[in-house]
DNA sequence: CGATAGGTTGAGTCGCATCAACCGGGGTGG
DNA sequence: CCACCCCGGTTGATGCGACTCAACCTATCG
């Protein structure tokens, strides 16, 4: 859960944590996946992540770092769309044409599986064209409460939300620490992750802080009372298709997915 | 463009009309693809959609008619997430789990394409496959343009936004008559949909009335100044992915789409 | 040691929410 | 045929949540 550092083993841990929840448990199928990927770039903090130059619609691993993705108006005012932490699939389906980019927060390492690759991946294995449909949907799925949250929650039911889905995310692929884990958002980012103003934003946390429910300093998380902030932001942890109250990722098993869709 | 009734000559001119922005122009495809549809089932306006009893992800096409995709808070709010239109393809990734609703506005003609059938389906017709992938990464557009309204957006900005989205989607499927298109949203389900209270959704509305820019009436949706909505919510038809300014469907040819992901 | 970046705080304002009422039309039942 | 009601839209008044402007504070760093 530490800073993006070389401490990591091995490349892979959290993506092979993300695909078993994906419910892609076969060895030989996430070898497969592995054996697809391009070699790992390296994206230094506050950089965009560009792709290999390549066609715009491949798959990419984020294998180490954190990033996020944000749409800019012509005005300046920015929105960020989604916190990407190590693990995570990105444009399963192809990045739309908008105005999009995806932003170092930390250094970051990365690859992605060229469109061909993945065509013949995916026909070759099943299983992981189901997995990265779930991954999809995933995606959608947080995006979907994400919507709720901007339209209908105030601001410390926003941060509420998030901060319990961070920490929830994260524990999934065993990037936490005890009740903590890497956060590395400024409050500028946070504010335009939750839509609100940076001001807005750094009262709200502090109003979080002293109720006791969270911390958050040099870009660590620590929860201190996940039910308070479940409570606050009537927050459930379903849509994360993660293992419910799993205390440590041993125990978690992926859930009983509705059997997907390849596509 | 008129209220859902019989005058419509073929179940499945506005899906034919979609398909062909999904640039699945080949006679073949398309009849391959209407054929694997099922039955299609009536919804009444004011209800919720519901899948054929079978397993929840399946592909869902709206032939008929105008539905939203809302989820509920606890305590009585909710956010309207999606505004389908007749062509609309949903639930091409499985729907996930979450606590959501697809409500049928009008009257509504449907028909589902069961998992089994569509895996063969796109086995079968790769360009199937690609084609609902582009419907998807269309539907994900539209998802993060909507985040950016609800974020960063004011109330003039978003009413404005979204009364050329919907336009101009309108538009690709030949649902618009001159500068009419349908729009059987109340105002209460706008504000829900926008992320506005009631109240404050209809003095925006008549706002850009009374600056002469539309007219919302009897579920008529009137563009009077296309460039001036489009100036104050910098709207940007892109995303939409369908032929930019063709005033006719005639002439609106498929976007070269940067060849996607089949998957 | 100045410089810069990020966080914190105060004051004033505004956009939007809320409460509450009213209006007009279409349907319904007496 | 009219009285009634219900629903959706409209409007006014008021208050709060969030924004903006503007400092200041604190660390980290070259």
């Amino acid at each position: 859960m530490d800073h993006p550092s070389n401490t990591c083993t091995d490349l892979n841990v959290f993506l092979i944590a993300r695909l078993k929840h994906l419910a892609l448990t076969s060895d030989h199928d996430q070898i497969a996946f592995l054996g697809a990927l391009e070699a790992s770039r390296q994206t230094p903090s506050k950089r965009e992540l560009r792709n290999a130059g390549g066609p715009p619609s491949s798959v990419r691993v984020i294998q180490h770092g954190y990033c996020c993705r944000q749409m800019g108006l012509s005005d300046g005012r920015r929105q960020v769309t989604e916190f990407i932490i190590p693990g995570d699939i990105c444009d399963v389906r192809g990045a739309t044409a908008t105005e999009h980019r995806i932003h170092a927060l930390t250094p970051v390492i990365h690859s992605e599986v060229k469109r061909q690759a993945l065509a013949r991946l995916v026909n070759d294995h099943p299983r992981i064209g189901e997995a990265l449909g779930r991954s999809a949907a995933l995606n959608d799925a947080m995006l979907y409460e994400r919507l709720v949250s901007l339209g209908r929650r105030s601001a410390k039911e926003r941060l509420a939300h998030f901060f319990c889905e961070v920490f929830v995310r994260s524990r999934a692929v065993a990037l936490t620490r005890g009740s903590r884990c890497s956060l590395p958002l400024g409050q500028a980012d946070l504010a335009d992750l939750l839509g609100l103003s940076l001001v807005h934003t750094n009262r709200s946390v502090k109003a979080l802080r002293s109720e006791g429910l969270v911390q958050l300093q040099r870009q660590i998380l620590t929860i201190h009372d996940f039910n308070g902030l479940q409570e606050i932001s009537k927050f459930d942890p379903h849509y994360l298709q993660l293992g419910r109250d799993a205390p440590g990722p041993g125990t978690s098993r992926p859930p009983p997915f509705t059997a997907e869709l390849a596509m």
